[in-house]
DNA sequence: GAAAACAATGAGAACGTTCTCATAGGGAGT
DNA sequence: ACTCCCTATGAGAACGTTCTCATTGTTTTC
């Protein structure tokens, strides 16, 4: 009951040696071996049902054709369609793909990286679960930075262009005639994003001689974890939605505080588009769900995951030390998608 | 210049033989091997910075500690906490999981199957895209079947007790006092799932001695991915809504489709829950963030994939042919959520 | 017609482990 | 003191490929 056929047992059948049964079931372009040979390894391999052992041929080629892909988490919304999008264009090419979540913990990716180098995949896609990661230990292995930080400069690095997508945001809500705009943001403490959003809603306010509420910006504590952030961000959207001047608008820095501040208008009456416009960011499936559907600033998940995809298999078919240029740096633009909760005022 | 340290290379540095060295570093239960020499090596080791390589050993072993998952599609909202269930349980073990999406494709799926082969993973956890498999093209790997159907007797299967559940959402709005209940279905003709459910409804009305009203039965060209859904789903949802005695409530056969029902009812300006009751199914993310949040039938993602994996783990644990008693099949139950979309009529 | 070039194939090392078996050393039993 | 056994280690085959180089036969070139 010997296990699988090897290339040798093809070799015998065929009667040929095993370097002329490599060179026919390998190169695709190939070199020098006749036409009669071909066929005589071919239907030997097809009668003994031979399939090749990836393992060796890596192990000798020191190529695996694998592809490790660092995430937050898989069932976070906003990763499925970023993780096919690179899948996609890695299988066109013959790559398999392992995914590794770490859960915004420092100490879990750092795990994964030695697993991921022991591993020896080709190329790493990362999203990093924070700035101040220490990408030595990878080794030579080539990696593609998910992101729009400036924090790993010599690597190529894709994401999206958040900032103008906010500033999207806001100029539409100001040309909707709103003049009193909530700024609803997760307290995502890691990654240090609130900060810029408030500088934009700031430049925003002072761009077109607005008065600046502070009462107006809502931090809620929003660990990304989606199923937990309902209950979490209830409160101060709650008081937000309270103001006795409240808002005409919201700006909510993700699609799930979005959605949130749909439940809570919804549960006190307030009608939305109506009374109230929102804005959500990231376009999550959700957000297309919800009723009415959200208007929300759309990051190109699919795209980016393909991005990054394509820049990894480029850097790996550069036969070696070509091409260090100066890493890629890749910023795409976000768009709005208009649904149903923005109205004029 | 020079790549990466060796066994060998530790060897010499520790002054011990290749066994030696393999021997502290991998069996964990050790045997046999004096704490000097052990000490020796894991300094050695440290200090060439050596990382075993996978390849080579897994060659040997044949054993690579890699699963793969073939699903329909990591995007659809369905998929990801399952994967994260399997995966969770997988990575505690030191199993790397691969992912394939097959896209409800029997080519692509066949496709896969060869890959998967080639790349001799240890196991593998499989959402058949429908019923007529071959699976033997796997040969001896261990396979968990992923799903509540029949189809593979000579599997392991893991599934959700799907029938128990639509059952459940029935006897919920009875109970309710709703008694002209529309069924929405998605058309998913591939996994021939409709036929049951219209059984099930029939046989509900039958045990409650209530008329049943074809014109309650909503058919919806379902494609599964979920972007497209609400396009194709609108239609047959308004006829059913604008009837002249519409249903005062509606069980969908998945999320997607109950959030479409939600949809149309806001633009017609029907009130949820007031004056139509919907139940869902799945319990996809999405359900949660509606206003007002769904009620559905909750199929248990995460626990599936987490329960797949344990099984197949104890099969790869078990030294070979033993336990080949009757295959496990499970059935989860699934749980009645009751959000906002339910009331009593 | 000899040298050179080329096309087609073979022989065997190499990849870095794991695993089997052999061996050296030392203590216990008689 | 001799055998026996047990513990700790070493030597080297094996895993199934890829890859380099050698070899054979055939064609081209001058």
């Amino acid at each position: 009951m010997g296990s699988r056929p090897t290339i040798v047992h093809v070799a015998k059948e065929a009667g040929l040696s095993k370097a002329t049964v490599a060179r026919v079931l390998n190169q695709q372009t190939d070199i020098s071996v006749r036409k009669e040979t071909r066929l005589r390894v071919q239907s030997a391999a097809e009668s003994l049902g031979y399939v090749p052992n990836k393992l060796a041929a890596s192990l000798r080629s020191s190529r695996t054709n694998n592809i490790a892909i660092s995430i937050s988490d898989i069932s976070n919304p906003f990763f499925p369609e970023l993780v096919r999008g690179a899948q996609d264009t890695l299988s066109k090419r013959g790559y398999n793909m392992i995914i590794f979540n770490n859960d915004w913990d420092k100490e879990t990716e750092r795990e994964q990286f030695n697993v991921i180098k022991r591993t020896l995949v080709d190329g790493v896609i990362l999203s990093p679960s924070r700035l101040d990661l220490d990408l030595s230990c990878l080794g030579t292995i080539p990696v593609i930075i998910l992101g729009n930080s400036d924090a790993y400069p010599s690597h190529d690095s894709i994401g999206n262009n958040s900032r103008a997508g906010v500033e999207l945001a806001f100029e539409r809500l100001h040309s909707l005639k709103h003049r009193r705009i909530g700024l609803v943001l997760g307290g995502s403490s890691k990654l240090e994003t609130s900060a810029w959003r408030i500088q934009i809603y700031r430049d925003f306010h002072q761009k077109h001689g607005l008065m600046l509420d502070e009462n107006l910006i809502t931090r809620c504590k929003f660990t990304v974890r989606a199923s937990d952030s309902f209950i979490m961000a209830r409160d101060p959207i709650e008081r937000l939605l309270k103001l006795e001047r409240r808002p005409t608008a919201i700006f909510a820095s993700n699609d799930i505080l979005a959605l949130s501040v749909l439940q809570v208008a919804n549960e006190l009456g307030i009608a939305v588009p109506n009374e109230l416009s929102v804005i959500g960011m990231d376009d999550v499936f959700a957000a297309s769900a919800s009723s009415p559907p959200l208007t929300t600033i759309c990051k190109q998940r699919y795209k980016l995951g393909k991005l990054a995809a394509e820049r990894l298999l480029d850097l790996l078919s550069c036969t070696e030390i070509v091409t260090q240029k100066a890493p890629l740096k890749i910023r795409l633009a976000c768009k709005l998608i208009e649904r149903g909760t923005t109205s004029i005022l």
